[in-house]
DNA sequence: GCTTTAATAGTCAGTACGACTATAAAGAGG
DNA sequence: CCTCTTTATAGTCGTACTGACTATTAAAGC
C-alpha cells in the first residue's frame, strides 16, 4: 500500500496456507503428502494446505493444518517457518490463488493417518515424491533448499530431533538433509565448540538400547545463529 | 491446496505488494518512502507499493511498483527479493489485505521525484524512517535483517554499487548496513580470497577524483554463495 | 614540498578445519 | 567368557583463515 494502493480497483484472490513438512524416517528425509480427491489433479498427490479463513493469519492457518493433517494433538512446539509466498497468475487453474508457503520440520513422524478429509495423507520419501499438484514441486524444492542452508547457520537441525538427542542423531539430520557423509569426530568438535548450539543434559544421561557406546544426550542450545557456521563441504564451485 | 483446500469455501482477499527499497546515501542507509495521500493512515509515511492486478504475480507487481515510485526507466537489473508475506487479519482497518513484501537494492538512489501519483516519495535515513502507516515498521526492520544476513553469506553487497566499484566503496556498504567499522586490510584480503565474489577490471582502470591513492575497480562476480562467508564481528552472543 | 588521505602490502599469533589415529564401552555370536 | 563389531569419544598434525597490527605507496590540498 502506498500511492498505487489507491489508485487501482483491486481483484479478489483466494489466499491459501500451503506446508512443506519434512521429517526424517530411516535416515531419509521424509515429506507429508495428501492425495488429491478433487479436481484438479485428481489423484495426484500435493503438499498438504487449504484456505485461511477469514479470521486467521497464514501462520495460524498453516498451524491449523500442520494439526489437522499431522493428526498431532499437541503442535505448538514444532518449528513453523514462512517460506515464501507462489503468486503465479496461472499457477491455479479454477480460479486466482495466492499461496502462502509454510516449512514444518517434525522430530518423530507420526504415522500415516486418515487425514481430517477424504484424502489420504502419507509420509513420501523425498527423492520419489514428484510430480506433485499445481507448483508444489518447486514449493518442496525450495523448502529444502532452505532447510539445507539454514542447517549451516542456525541451530535448525535440533528441530528434527526429539526434546533429548546424541550427537549421532544430530549428524544425522545434516547428513541426510545435505547428502552427504560428516567425519564425525570433526563434526562433534564442531558443534561443541559453537556456544548456545547444544547444552549437554545434566544429569550423566545416557541413551542405550542400540548397539556400541552409549552416546551422552543434549538438548537444544539457545543460540539463534550459529558462530562459527557449519558449513557444508563444498556445496558448488568452491576452490578447496 | 490439499484436502482442506476442497473442505472450506474460500472468502475473497485483497493482495498487495509493498516494497522496502534501500540504497547508500552519503554513507547512511536510506529508504524510499512515499506519504499517504488518504485515509486510512493519512498524511503518514508508508512504503511504496499496490495491488497486485489479475494478471500479474506479486514479483511482477512489485518491480511495476518499483519502476513507479523510483522513476527508474530501467529497472530489470536491479536487486528486487520476496522479503515474506504479511497477513494479520487486522493489519489494514478497511478490509482484509494481505501483503507480499520485497526488498530492494538500488546503487545510484534518484532523485525524489514527484511519483506516479499525487503522493509525494522520499528518501528518508534508516534510522529515522518510523514510526509508519500499517505494519510497515516491522516489514522494514525485517527487510534490514534479512539485508544484514545476507551480506554474510551472499554477494548481495555489490547490488549497493555500482557496475564497477571499489573495494573500499564495497566496504562502506558493510559498514553502513552493519552499523560496524571494518578494518580495511583484513577486509580486501577476505573479499579477494573468496572466489567469486568480485573479479578485477580487466583494463588497470582505477577510480579517480577524491583524495588518497586511487583505487582499483572491480566488478560483481558470478558466486551465489560467498565461501568462506563474511561473518560480522560478535553479532550476538559470541564467546570470542 | 610537506601534510593529509586513502589504497594496498605484509606480519604474527591465535583459532578453526580436514584428515587421521587411538581408545572406550556397549551388544552379538560363538 | 572371549572376540568381533559397532558406535562414541579423545587426541594429533599440518594447513588455512582471522583479527590486530605496522608499513608503504600514490594521489589531492595546501
Amino acid at each position: 500500500m502506498g500511492t498505487a494502493y489507491d489508485k487501482y480497483a483491486h481483484e479478489p484472490f483466494a489466499v491459501t496456507a500451503d506446508l512443506a513438512v519434512l521429517t526424517l524416517r530411516d535416515g531419509a528425509l521424509h515429506v507429508l503428502l495428501v492425495e488429491r480427491g478433487q479436481e484438479p489433479y485428481k489423484g495426484h498427490w500435493a503438499l498438504p494446505g487449504g484456505f485461511v479463513q477469514p479470521d486467521e493469519s497464514a501462520e495460524t492457518a498453516a498451524r491449523r493444518e500442520l494439526a489437522e493433517e499431522t493428526g498431532l494433538s499437541d503442535v505448538s512446539g514444532l518449528h513453523l517457518e514462512q517460506l515464501r509466498t507462489y503468486s503465479e497468475p496461472d499457477r491455479d487453474p479454477r480460479m486466482r490463488v495466492v499461496t502462502v508457503a509454510f516449512t514444518a520440520l517434525l522430530p518423530h513422524p507420526p504415522e500415516p493417518h486418515g487425514g481430517s478429509d477424504a484424502a489420504q495423507a502419507r509420509w513420501v520419501p523425498y527423492d520419489t515424491a514428484g510430480p506433485l499438484a499445481f507448483d508444489h514441486d518447486r514449493i518442496l524444492a525450495d523448502a529444502h533448499d532452505r532447510v539445507g542452508a539454514k542447517l549451516e547457520y542456525t541451530g535448525l537441525a535440533t528441530a528434527f530431533c526429539p526434546p533429548e538427542f546424541t550427537l549421532g542423531e544430530l549428524q544425522q539430520v545434516y547428513e541426510t538433509v545435505w547428502g552427504t557423509a560428516l567425519d564425525r569426530p570433526n563434526f562433534r568438535r564442531k558443534v561443541l565448540a559453537t556456544a548456545g548450539f547444544v547444552e549437554a543434559v545434566p544429569g550423566a544421561a545416557r541413551l542405550t538400547g542400540g548397539r556400541g557406546k552409549p552416546a551422552a544426550l543434549y538438548r537444544a542450545g539457545t543460540a539463534a545463529t550459529l558462530h562459527p557456521p557449519l558449513l557444508r563441504p563444498t556445496p558448488e564451485g568452491r576452490p578447496a
